[in-house]
RNA sequence: GGUCGGAUGGCCGAGUGGCUAGGCACGGGUCUGCAAAACCCUCUACAGCGGUUCGAAUCCGCUUCCGACCUCCA
């Protein structure tokens, strides 16, 4: 059995995992600002690190999974009164910004729920650790890696740069930054407070107009944006830990400067391993606000948006989600979303079939290189797409077995419905959305069946495709195969 | 402009220096009273132009096109 190869963004290749403390595995993931409903392009990192979080807590790890929530709203892009989304979003629903953030925390969390995510070990949230990174910011002043200045505090990359290596998770050449400074012509507040515009913010002094507000020593103020993830993930995982995950669009400048924080602080690489997730496109553009492509989670589910030409169900997001590799973009399209569909229909059909299958003395079935194949694809950096292609061979085997063009022994079908089991319920997370009905209905159904088969011995087709018709019209499917007739409830 | 990443069959999406991933759709068939489901068969692609090689979609170069990021924006 080979071991689990991760692609790590900050020395750019595949590299096999090796946890710090065996069995041990720390894992931070940057989760959400949460001032405003998640869209589809948030579901992508939980589903991918979660599949990450359960095969390792498969392959016999004890996972610490810790995924923040960012509850400070810091500032908005492009308005220069220096207010910040949370608290813009709260005066213009006229709310406290924690009432703000805790909706939308709440409507993240029903997105994780749906989507059948593992919950974190721990969920922290940016609020709630104001005094860890307080702490965090005096010792990098007091390492010399910081100023402070007219009450905000900003990281002096010029200063860090000297003996690290500012850019290199991300690619970046200092010398370009510095350049490509002044070109942009950013109009931010503070600028000219900073001895370097690439320096940013560690601190910073809120203004009056600013609700979200802690006391600190230089200023009454909210800490940058950064420095919450570098804060708490040293709180819960220690200085240094096995694996950073989060969206590509983070490495620069969140993930470069967490690194660059971690290091001015601890002297430490924060994290072994950095894992980088791509976006979810349309239209080949990535969802964004100002394209007006976005669809929420919540539009997603019911159908409700112009670019949707039916509900999807969140499994069907899952297993698109699942049958990409995460370090490709993947492109929303309706067709995509209805073969993905159709394609779990199909997987987790096969799952019911499995369970009803009759074993024989033949065995034409290899069970434990399957099961080897499978775990392989998956230590290939998490290669779900051909997990789930591996699962369709597997899919076609069940079937042949079912249909008796293929024979397994009693001892290799347990084993089979063990792995089956395994990788498409406890690895990709994957359920059965189908409702299986209660005893009494399947014990009328059953009644129906067999007045329908009545009907059909006495050439009655007429009543018999009536009772059909009329039952898949209200979702209940009647199959007619050799071993009887069967019924599924969608 | 800088940096990085892409371009694969009707659609989505893996992968690899030679052994035709997979899903969905399409077409044909088996089964069935008829359907559905299931099964079998069919559809053999890798942006363009050069080069390296016995052999490249896979390596190298150039071109075209697309995307992401570029200081507080998932």
């Amino acid at each position: 059995m080979t071991d689990l190869k991760i692609y790590d963004t900050y020395n750019r290749e595949n590299r096999v995992f090796k946890p710090l403390n065996h069995p041990f595995v720390g894992i931070y993931i940057c989760g959400p600002t949460v001032y405003g409903h998640p869209h589809l392009g948030h579901a992508r990192g939980p589903v991918v690190f979660d599949v990450l979080h359960r095969f390792l807590i498969y392959k016999g790890f004890k996972v610490r999974f810790v995924r923040n929530v960012t509850d400070v709203g810091h500032l908005v892009n492009d308005a220069d009164e220096g207010e910040d989304k949370i608290a813009k979003k709260a005066r213009v629903e006229q709310l406290e910004p924690m009432e703000i953030a805790q909706f939308y925390t709440d409507s993240y969390h029903k997105m994780l729920h749906a989507l059948n995510i593992r919950p974190a070990s721990i969920e922290p949230r940016a609020s709630g650790h104001i005094i860890e990174q307080i702490e965090m910011i005096s010792k990098i002043i007091e390492n010399g890696f910081a100023y402070e200045s007219n009450g905000s505090v900003y990281f002096d990359v010029i200063k860090y740069s000297s003996n690290h290596d500012y850019g290199k998770l991300s690619g970046r050449i200092l010398e370009d930054l510095i350049a490509g400074a002044g070109n942009e012509a950013r109009d931010l507040e503070g600028q000219d407070e900073k001895h370097n515009p690439n320096d940013f913010a560690l601190w910073k002094k809120a203004g009056p107009e600013h609700i979200m507000r802690w006391p600190s020593p230089w200023s009454e103020g909210f800490p940058g944006w950064h420095i919450e993830c570098s804060a708490m993930s040293r709180k819960y995982l220690g200085d240094t830990f096995d694996i950073h995950g989060g969206g590509m669009d983070l490495l620069f400048p969140h993930h470069e400067s967490e690194i660059a924080q971690s290091q001015a602080c601890t002297g430490h690489q924060p994290a072994n391993y950095w894992m980088h997730h791509n976006m979810i496109t349309v239209n080949g553009q990535k969802m964004a606000k100002s394209l007006n492509n976005g669809i929420s989670i919540e539009e997603f589910f019911s159908g409700k948006h112009p670019l949707l030409e039916k509900a999807y169900s969140p499994m069907t997001l899952k297993f698109f989600i699942l049958q990409a590799q995460y370090r490709g973009t993947l492109d929303f399209s309706n067709a995509a979303l209805q073969a993905s569909e159709k394609g779990l229909s199909r997987l987790l059909q096969a799952g019911e079939t499995l369970e009803k299958i009759k074993p024989n003395n033949q065995n034409d079935l290899e069970v434990t290189s399957i099961q080897i194949e499978l775990e392989e694809a998956l230590n290939e950096d998490l290669n779900t797409p051909i997990l789930i292609a591996k699962l369709f061979d597997l899919v076609t085997k069940i079937n042949q077995i079912d249909t008796g063009q293929i024979g397994i022994t009693l001892e290799n079908l347990e084993k089979l419905k063990v792995i089956y089991k395994t990788f498409v319920h406890e690895i990709l997370g994957l359920e059965n959305e189908k409702d299986s009905g209660s005893e009494k209905i399947k014990g009328v159904l059953e009644i129906l069946i067999e007045l329908r088969n009545e009907a059909k011995s006495n050439k009655n087709y007429e009543l018999s495709d009536v009772i059909r018709k009329k039952l898949t019209e209200i979702g209940i499917e009647l199959k007619d195969g050799k071993e009887g007739t069967s019924f599924s409830i969608s």
